[in-house]
DNA sequence: GAGTTTGAAACT
DNA sequence: CAGTTTCAAACTC
């Protein structure tokens, strides 16, 4: 298990060993911008050990070594999501990693990147750095920065981001012995920043788990995962917040776990430059609500496509049909947990009954009543009135009075119908 | 793009 | 816990 003592140690080659005597992940800075990096003797001078106070609230935890090592938050639910900087942890066959091991640790990615860039990777080659942050893009883009791994003589892999000079936050590292798996791969593990939450925690496989590189990176499937986080990672919008400093759950990156990454923000708190104060906010949040980072929306019983909203929503005006509500917003249903009034996103029958059990208000989703056929029939009764009036010959404005009266009168049938 | 509406989060 | 305020996204014009 890495323990916070694992920060206290040094990442030299060979060093350090875990309670179950393999080698331990130490995560190390790595300064970005010097040359040093690239040197022969791999980044070791240079990496800076993180002391546990430096650290996000949450832990790092590697129970065995085909499972990956997971950001903790205390008291947090385990549940595996991708992550901005995802934590990798995988087994790496003995030597010099080959080019299909090192690019799938550049991002969850459907199709392991093993060409151009990161063709022939080895030694202080390099990945996509925007694609690291961000995930795997509709269309590869060209790489405009990169991410270079660093492979120490010690057999360790060390990420350098040359962008984020405090932030990244990775270590690799090789076993030699791959003691539960009775194969002797070695061990890759990437540690994700530490202020990175860990919602988006991803869950590589062991090899001969999954038999297949290209399936290693795949986002994790759970049932308790949350429903479209990979998703809304791959398409996160930027913020604009201006008052909240983003370190308030206003701020839909915070609240996503996410630093502001070209966002429209002003004033910005949530990035590496602040750490500690980005700490604290998290901190904080956690302290008013140990569940602020729990996803809203959770998945659906039997991993059903569709999810549930976890509090469920409160909307009064919108009547759930605008992305007002969380609910509609997510394409999901509102739930016996919504407090919503007037609501019309609800499952009809089912749902209706749990409301109507719990006192709440809900009327049935119009959707259940407005077919086609009733539409066509009111449009035929306001044609069939307006035919009527102009063979009586009434003036516009009492046809118009006659018209609405008819309207008003399917109106109130199809008030009927929904009440029934 | 400015102004308004909305509901979640934060605060009291 | 309820009421109020703050905030940022969604929406409208």
């Amino acid at each position: 298990m890495m323990t916070s003592q694992s920060y206290t140690q040094a990442a030299q080659p060979g060093q350090g060993t875990d309670r179950d005597g393999g080698s331990t992940q130490v995560p190390v800075r790595v300064d970005p911008c010097s040359e040093m990096n690239l040197s022969e003797q791999g980044p070791i001078p240079l990496q800076q050990i993180i002391p546990p106070e430096m650290l996000d609230p949450y832990s790092f935890r590697s129970e065995h070594p085909c499972q990956p090592s997971q950001l903790m938050y205390p008291d947090f639910p385990v549940e595996t999501h991708p992550s901005q900087y995802q934590v990798l942890n995988r087994v790496l066959p003995p030597g010099p990693p080959t080019c299909s091991q090192l690019s799938s640790a550049s991002w969850f990615t459907d199709e392991p990147v093993c060409s151009g860039a990161m063709a022939g990777l080895h030694k202080h080659d390099v990945i996509d750095h925007q694609q690291f942050l961000e995930g795997p893009p509709e269309v590869t883009p060209p790489v405009t920065q990169t991410m270079m791994y660093n492979v120490t003589e010690g057999g360790q892999l060390v990420l350098v981001n040359p962008c984020e000079p405090g932030s990244m936050l990775h270590a690799v590292r090789y076993v030699e012995d791959h003691q539960n798996c009775g194969k002797t791969p070695g061990k890759e593990s990437v540690l994700e920043t530490p202020s990175q939450f860990p919602q988006y925690q991803h869950r590589a496989r062991c090899f001969d788990e999954c038999g297949d590189h290209a399936d290693i990176f795949q986002p994790p499937v759970s049932a308790e995962r949350s429903v479209g986080s990979f998703f809304q990672l791959k398409s996160r919008k930027p913020c604009h917040c201006t008052k909240s400093q983003c370190l308030k759950l206003y701020c839909e990156c915070f609240a996503n776990g996410l630093m502001c990454i070209n966002c429209n923000c002003s004033n910005c708190y949530n990035n590496t430059s602040h750490e500690m104060m980005r700490q604290e906010a998290v901190k904080s949040c956690l302290d008013r609500n140990p569940k602020a980072f729990t996803p809203k929306i959770a998945a659906g019983r039997s991993g059903t496509a569709k999810g549930r909203h976890n509090k469920g929503c409160n909307c009064k005006r919108s009547g759930c049909l605008k992305n007002y509500c969380e609910c509609y917003e997510a394409s999901i249903m509102c739930t016996s947990s919504c407090k919503c009034v007037g609501c019309w996103n609800c499952e009809d029958n089912s749902m209706m009954e749990a409301k109507k059990m719990t006192g709440q208000v809900n009327e049935r989703r119009p959707a259940s009543v407005l077919t086609r056929e009733v539409l066509e029939t009111v449009c035929a009764c306001l044609l069939a009135q307006a035919e009527e009036s102009e063979r009586k010959g009434q003036t516009p404005a009492v046809a118009q009075h006659m018209i609405l009266q008819e309207f008003g009168c399917c109106l109130s049938e199809i008030a009927k119908a929904l009440l029934k």
